[in-house]
DNA sequence: TTTCATGCAAATTCTTTGCAAGTTA
DNA sequence: TAACTTGCAAAGAATTTGCATGAAA
């Protein structure tokens, strides 16, 4: 949970060994397992990446936003994601029970960093 | 190009393989490799899947509607992906250079099926 | 002749599983 | 005791690589 971030399972475990040295991997993949089960994780897989991570769950409203130049990744809320449901659902007729959206850019942060020398 | 939709590894090997018996696998691996490279195919994780698939390479604007319940992916164009950017850039100064959304839910199709006995 | 794609098999990497042993209720 | 969790090592699966060979330029 410190961790607030994506973590691959590697990662995860060296968070664990810090305060339980000598846990093994497979442990971790099995508690990973577990947590996404009771919807406490979840796996995500962010932009072109093809390396698995994994996150604290978070509502489906929430997106990422990845930031391309520091690498930072944050969780957006807001109606952007309601938005498109409803969009779908009276245009289309689709009726959306998950959206999955990442957007990949420029921070605001490091746009004021390039924009003013 | 014909299968129009999101093939795994082997489903790509086994429609090569109608044409061109006996290619290798580690041929079409290397092939899509080659191929994403140029832009042509793109890697795709839909949903929760955990297989890697393969698809012809797709305009960013254009998204995944996926129905859990026939199954069928939409490529879905339109301005939605091109005003999630606006809204990014307007409200939060996030300057977006790729927007992946998929959503998972049921198409007008299935609905109507259910919704009439 | 030189370059390059391919098949094939072996190597890698990531993830899961079987099983024996130790913990906890 | 009964039910579980874990470490460890082995098994699997997916993907990549080295190398010899044959085709093409």
């Amino acid at each position: 949970m410190d961790a607030d971030g994506h973590l691959t399972v590697e990662e995860v475990a060296a968070r664990v060994a810090e305060r339980h040295p000598g846990v093994n991997l497979a442990s971790v993949y099995r508690s990973l397992a577990l947590f996404a089960q009771l919807d406490l994780v979840r796996e995500s897989r962010l932009g072109d990446e093809d390396v698995t991570r994994w996150e604290l769950a978070h509502p489906d409203e929430h997106f990422h936003l990845v930031c391309d130049s520091c690498g930072r990744v944050d969780h957006h809320a807001g109606d952007l994601v309601a938005r498109i449901v409803e969009h779908l659902r009276g245009g289309h007729g689709f009726d959306a029970t998950s959206v999955e959206l990442s957007v990949v850019g420029t921070c605001a942060a490091c746009r004021s960093d390039t924009t003013s020398p």
